[in-house]
DNA sequence: CTCTTTCTTGAACTTGGATTACAGAATGCG
DNA sequence: CGCATTCTGTAATCCAAGTTCAAGAAAGAG
């Protein structure tokens, strides 16, 4: 009973981790919200409860939606190093493509809000933490069929590559003409 | 002629620092810039104009008393393979000693900013490139020392380098015990 | 010693951010 | 239908952020 929205929530929340991603949690406000979202102020806070809570919202679409992509082709099929390469591939371009300089939400989360407030800092890490064993599988199989030193630690390489694609994430944002990325995929494939 | 200031500016632009790295830009009010520099609203704005240009101000002061003690490593005695190790060694201490989880201003910085605003925007590519020469330098003189692949690329070495700190700081960010760390470094001197 | 300049203090102002309140409109159940 | 419920739109609220301002205090020039 009672009266139906008028709106989808689900795309409302799309909506809004597109403004989150483009804008940060603290540039974004609820006048954003409300214009990218297409409804007024009280749908937004009778559906949403809080920024924060559609922020958290949000992220957890982020996750679902957009980490997937990497983990995808990490655990996808061909040899274990031609996926590797092709992730750091994946993120190298998406970098390249984003007109916006959004980087990557989780990122940007990570550094915004560091470790102050628990559930936006576990969703965070979840994200990194799905990452982390994507490439590490990826890193043993590798190891597995000889494309990979077996002698090396997998989850410190792992780890490494999780930290360059964070870092070529952050340079993006830094440089209006991240042509210069296009090496970072041979380089790190060194390490491999 | 004219009063004299009964504060030290040059120490003010330190403090003032300090409270930018460990809240970030938007995270940081007038409120905390008064009571961290000690003097009044007048003195800060009379001071400094803005919070924006005390902001660049401190980003400047971050860059030249900061940045470089990587840059001292990178550029000091000892094998540069030996060099290279340490100056990854230093910014994983860093991470690690780090106990507000402050990172690093000019990656914070980067993500905060993007591309938005020119000045700051120039000070953290300032910043990065100067970090990326020091790295390609050693990486350069190691190659010529035979200490690394000399068919190597040295400038896409370098850049991978820079992100991987930048990647690192990231996830010491996020990242509440971040001893896993460690193998980090190992794994980054695979590439070389 | 006084005039001008530059500082300090603290209140005041303006704007916008985040949220709530309220009046009205759908909706479905009985 | 009529009633409880849940929605919508807009105004209102509250507060903090960022900045400015006015009144007075130190300091040097002449």
């Amino acid at each position: 009973m009672g009266r139906s929205k008028e709106f989808d929530p689900d795309l409302a929340v799309d909506r809004a981790m597109e403004v989150f991603w483009t804008r940060g949690y603290s540039g974004t406000s609820p006048q954003h919200l409300v214009e990218a979202l297409g409804i007024g102020r009280g749908s937004l806070y009778n559906a949403f409860g809080s920024k924060r809570q559609l922020f958290e919202l949000a992220l957890r679409r982020y996750y679902e939606r957009e980490t997937v992509r990497l983990i995808e082709v990490l655990d996808g099929a061909g040899s274990p190093r031609a996926r590797l390469r092709a992730a750091l591939e994946l993120v190298v371009r998406a970098a390249l493509e984003d007109a916006r300089r959004r980087g990557c939400l989780a990122t940007n989360t990570a550094v915004e809000f560091g470790v102050s407030e628990e559930t936006v800092n576990y969703l965070v890490r979840r994200t990194f933490e799905r990452q982390e064993a994507a490439f590490k599988g990826a890193v043993l199989e590798a190891q597995a069929a000889g494309e990979v030193d077996r002698t090396a630690d997998a989850g410190a390489l792992a780890r490494l590559l999780l930290a360059a694609i964070n870092g070529i994430r952050v340079l993006a944002k830094a440089d209006p003409a991240p042509e210069r990325l296009g090496g970072l995929v041979d380089a790190a494939m060194r390490a491999l």
